[in-house]
DNA sequence: CACCATGTTCCTTG
DNA sequence: CCAAGGAACATGGT
């Protein structure tokens, strides 16, 4: 469930169930998602350890906690990768197919799910040490944007997937960005005039915000249960699916185009798929 | 069987 | 040192 808006919902709606509450025991039922932290110093730091409070960073869960041995906080760093969820289920519940991590709390269980397993729950914070900065920061202007880009001759697309560049921006929204900026995904990152940056640099926040606001009003199961978790396609009361009407080019090609009617593409670039539109993105 | 999938990291190659 | 390309990771859906 992975690009920063998820991630951002998921960290609000698990902030306050998570909030005060103390692990009793750890169960790691595979420890790759772990490393490089070896599943025997997971199990002495966090057991006996209470929740203090959870951040997000770029598509990271950062959970800050309080250690039983004083003057010993740390924290975890969670990613869900392709195919991760993290939810808090009733002990009673069957443990799901593919729970890599469940930490037992006084009552229900804290479980990080994951089918691929190229998700991570580990103590190493490097990963998210490396990010650029996130679309909102300070940091995070159309100068220092374009100062970047300036550097790449790769396309447009593959660049935003950088999170060095800017944090948070998935394969999904990459193709929406781009297509709210009317700039075609294979124009190369140094070859964007500042316009285009500016438009471009707008797009992302406005895309990735929409995305946040929207999944905060649908009707989520972050659960185990049947739905995959994407909160874009969970629905509100009534509602059509809310996949489909926010995602304006992602996975829709050959339909028409919003804008201007004529079928969406789908190109691959650096093996990941990208969509747009020929007659809204020129090069 | 073939190809596709929301992501990151490691290893080459130039 | 750096940019860029590709494979690897692992499982399931169509």
């Amino acid at each position: 469930m992975p690009e920063l808006p998820e991630v951002e919902v998921l960290a609000r709606h698990l902030r306050p169930v998570l909030r005060g509450k103390t692990i009793r025991s750890v169960q790691v039922n595979r420890p790759k998602v772990l490393q490089p932290t070896s599943e025997r110093e997971l199990k002495r730091v966090l057991t006996g350890a209470k929740f203090k409070s959870l951040s997000r960073r770029g598509k990271y869960l950062l959970f800050e906690f309080r250690s039983k041995t004083p003057g010993k906080n740390f924290t975890l760093l969670g990613h869900l990768g392709m195919t991760g969820k993290m939810f808090v289920a009733e002990k009673s519940a069957p443990p799901p197919k593919h729970a890599a991590v469940v930490l037992e709390l006084n009552r229900g269980n804290f479980i990080y799910e994951d089918t691929r397993y190229f998700g991570r729950m580990t103590l190493d914070l490097s990963s998210a040490e490396k990010l650029g900065p996130e679309p909102w920061d300070k940091n995070f202007t159309p100068e220092v944007f374009a100062r970047e880009l300036q550097r790449s001759r790769q396309p447009i697309k593959v660049k935003l997937l950088d999170q060095s560049l800017v944090a948070g921006v998935g394969n999904i929204y990459a193709s929406e960005a781009l297509f709210r900026a009317k700039i075609s995904p294979k124009r190369a990152a140094n070859k964007l005039t500042f316009t285009q940056v500016k438009a471009l640099h707008c797009a992302i926040c406005k895309v990735l915000a929409e995305a946040i606001a929207g999944g905060s009003t649908v009707q989520l199961n972050f659960g185990g249960g049947k739905t995959d978790g994407l909160f874009y396609f969970g629905r509100a009361p009534g509602a059509e699916n809310y996949y489909e009407e926010r995602l304006l080019v992602y996975d829709r090609a050959g339909k028409p185009c919003v804008q201007c009617g004529k079928p969406i593409k789908r190109l691959v670039q650096s093996a990941r798929s990208t969509f747009f539109c020929s007659g809204c993105q020129k090069l």
